[in-house]
DNA sequence: GTCTATAGCATGATAGAC
DNA sequence: GTCTATCATGCTATAGAC
């Protein structure tokens, strides 16, 4: 497989030189640089592979947004604001008939994140924050963002400490399968693949699919059961 | 030369230029960069930032370890080797009289693994690594490394993929949250304290004492408010 | 065994043209 | 709105002295 030139809407390097208004061009960067984080951590990206991922010049992405830890910091907040948001959005849907205690509230909030993976630099991206505890600013950001969510699962959704905890645990859980990359050596592996039924439960195809490994694996439990444990 | 001040243990900077069996110095130098690296990442630490730790001067850690990468690979394993080694010691001792099943097993596990706090050098660095998946050689051994885990916990403790999950999920949370140093901010965040005191369990006291935040909070209360599950 | 000096490259940021 | 050129710094790694 080859990967030539051309852009296909989640990850390469765009090439044409077009003026654009830089309220897009702003959102474009911002996308960009999430992905590039996400992958390779604060200090591990460069503003230039942020640049040519965005397809434009490093000098550019600078102007914008005056230092890379600016860059940074937004594409965190942005992250931190999307996670918020799609457990806002559970949180409101009707309860569906059947049981409606907290476990499949759980469940469902469960779904939700793992969805968030259809945007990889979502989740790795306040992973990476997270780990850059020690930074003064980005750490504040990292510690503020955590608690938030913490927060909001305790007085949101009424969950008491102790389903919060598991239910972050899980989330962590998965964003470290997915900053291993476990998803790619799928197959190669048996620990990997059992982990990996085990960890996401029936959103496996979505995992799969959205990472980009071999994506035709269909085995899903239809309503798929991406609960929380037992 | 003129440099003073002194040094004290755990993490400081050396000063005096004596001259040492390389195996030990080996072993200090690997002591530093455990520390470094396990706050800073990969990409964030220098290995002039572990030189400086470890007393010395950059060009000799170079020597020594040939590249920055070797010596963080090398900071890794040992990190690997020392948690796997914990684990088969606890796996190793006469099962408590009372309750042998694997719940009491899998928290015998759980504590020995906060105790490794004791050296956060040892958590940290591990995540970081797994944090830098993306990398062809790092991420290599990371991948591995996790995986060693899992069939060990498997093969050798016995535990089905779902309790392995959770023992698992719970881990990375633990260091996540080690990462973004909530023991910093405790009792300054009601938030922060609450999960705090969930999320450790019975430890709290151990891992405020190790990372060094203000001490004395012992209320290690053995089934109280931070409840333990079922 | 350990240091000083330094080469050489990578990177973030600035200046200014178009 | 976007680029080219470039400065300045920081960093890994090498050379070689003591």
């Amino acid at each position: 497989m080859s990967r030539v030139s051309e852009e296909s809407g989640t990850a390469a390097k765009e090439t044409t030189t077009e003026r654009i208004p830089a309220a897009l061009r702003r959102e474009q960067i911002l996308a960009a640089a999430s992905r590039v984080f996400g992958e390779r951590g604060y200090s591990g990206a460069t503003t230039d592979q942020v640049a040519q991922a965005a397809g434009i010049s490093q000098p550019y992405v600078v102007r914008m947004f005056g230092t890379k830890e600016n860059l940074f910091l937004e594409v965190v907040a942005r992250a931190l604001d999307k996670l918020i948001t799609t457990f806002r959005v559970v949180l409101a849907e009707p309860q569906p008939a059947g049981d409606d205690d907290a476990d499949s509230l759980v469940a469902r909030l469960g779904a939700a994140y793992v969805d968030l993976i259809e945007d990889r630099g979502i989740l790795l991206s306040l992973m990476q924050a997270f780990i850059t505890g020690h930074d003064p600013v980005i750490g504040a950001k990292a510690r503020e963002g955590f608690l938030q969510i913490y927060r909001m699962l305790r007085d949101e959704a009424g969950f008491p400490p102790e389903i919060i905890r598991d239910f972050l645990a899980n989330g962590m859980l998965f964003n470290t399968l997915l900053a291993i990359r476990l998803p790619d050596i799928f197959e190669d592996d048996e620990a990997a693949e059992e982990l990996m039924r085990c960890a996401f439960r029936g959103k496996l195809d979505v995992v799969l699919d959205a990472t980009g490994s071999h994506a035709s694996h269909a085995m899903s439990a239809p309503t798929g059961t991406a609960g929380t444990h037992s």
